[in-house]
DNA sequence: CGATCCATCCACCCATAGGTGGAATCCATT
DNA sequence: AATGGATTCCACCTATGGGTGGATGGATCG
């Protein structure tokens, strides 16, 4: 124990993925997992008691969102680190989470070399985005923000609400529901409803998660 | 030695996880994995060469569907036990799973107990089918099977076409097209092609991963 | 205080989607 | 040979969705 290792905090609900992210870690020199976290209040819980150089962070979290997490932390730890793992790529929360203060992002296809790689980097103090990630990053500002009414329309749409039923349950006239379909359907760069719901989903503006169930 | 051990192949193209399976099975006993694979083709390849007691697979695999890799081995070794993994519930894969032989199936957010204990019954035999899955299965049977052109339309519409874009693209006419819309609507038990869409999704039916790429 | 953005609504129009009730062909199974 | 499913197409009609070009009041911000 000549140098200090740097001290990491894993937070991801999935038992094997946790489990996985704590085998490939124990692997690399100076580098200890100081704690684990499998929902999000346990992981500011858990933040707080180790003050971890990294915390390595999934965003899809019982209880708390890990976007939530790494605002809440940040507020009190400013300098915090972090690094996001998402499953999937073209996830809206990885912009959600890099405006949050996130320092880097892996998909969970990542080897061990570029996870230990990132962590060192990140740890070093510099960032780490992916130019993909980047460009699409610089594309989306400016482009596509909904307001909340048109992202309350967006998510009925994608439960396969009516123009006359989101009206009803949004409360307004027929005619407003329209309005902000237009709206946003320019905004999001789709010609219908149908596109709009899908890129929604794909984009995870809307999450998968707050789907209707089938009518059974 | 005394007992001789459970040989178990694990499958998973997701680095972290599958190494997370290995860790989580190294800690239990009269258990020993004999080869991983993080594709479909390498999957058939290490069977071969080992023939496991018991397949950990993914459904999700490049190059070769973990329904395709269990439906290719069970064609040449009929008794072979294969436990599903996947991340999601409600995934239309599932089904095809099981049908092509699967004995069990597990979430990735699974204990490391459950994951010892299912592959234990399933090699002595028996199947682990949750009774939610089951429900489900039953439910499902005597429903929704959608014919091939059916299909083909349904992926059509997730991709955001029109009927008459649809139509081109198939190399049939409108009103061909919205006959297939018709019968896979009440098939689906949806009123409209945005709610077939957000459902195909959510089912699994048409994978997230074959979306169209926004026109940037 | 203007300027801007948001949310609300209107009228009008046309294209698209969806429903109904057919019908013909092909194919596999009975 | 007959049944049934899948695929293809038609005509016809109505409901819904989406485009255009407005208008209004409220909030916020420089």
């Amino acid at each position: 124990m000549t140098v200090k290792p740097i001290r990491v905090l894993v937070v991801e609900d999935h038992n094997v993925v946790r489990q996985g992210l704590v085998a490939l870690l124990k692997m690399a020199d100076q580098l200890e997992v100081v704690g684990e976290a499998a929902d999000g209040v346990e992981a500011v819980t858990q933040f707080r008691k180790h003050l971890p150089d990294i915390t390595l962070i999934d965003l899809r979290l019982p209880r708390m969102s890990g976007v939530d997490v790494i605002e809440r932390i940040r507020m009190e730890t400013p300098n915090a680190r972090f690094i996001v793992l998402t499953t999937y790529d073209g996830d809206e929360d990885i912009y959600r989470a890099l405006k949050a203060g996130a320092r880097a992002y892996l998909l969970k296809g990542m080897t061990s070399e570029d996870l230990i790689a990132t962590i060192r980097t990140v740890h070093a103090g510099k960032s780490h985005i992916p130019p993909a990630i980047a460009e699409k990053l610089a594309h989306r500002m400016g482009a596509e923000d909904l307001t909340p009414r048109e992202f309350d329309v967006l998510e009925q749409i994608v439960n396969g609400m009516s123009n006359k039923e989101i009206a009803v349950e949004l409360e307004v006239s027929e005619a407003t529901v329209k309005t902000h379909i237009n709206s946003l359907l320019s905004k999001l760069g789709v010609t219908d409803r149908t596109q709009a719901a899908t890129a929604a989903i794909q984009r995870g503006i809307v999450p998968l998660e707050s789907l209707r169930k089938p009518k059974s």
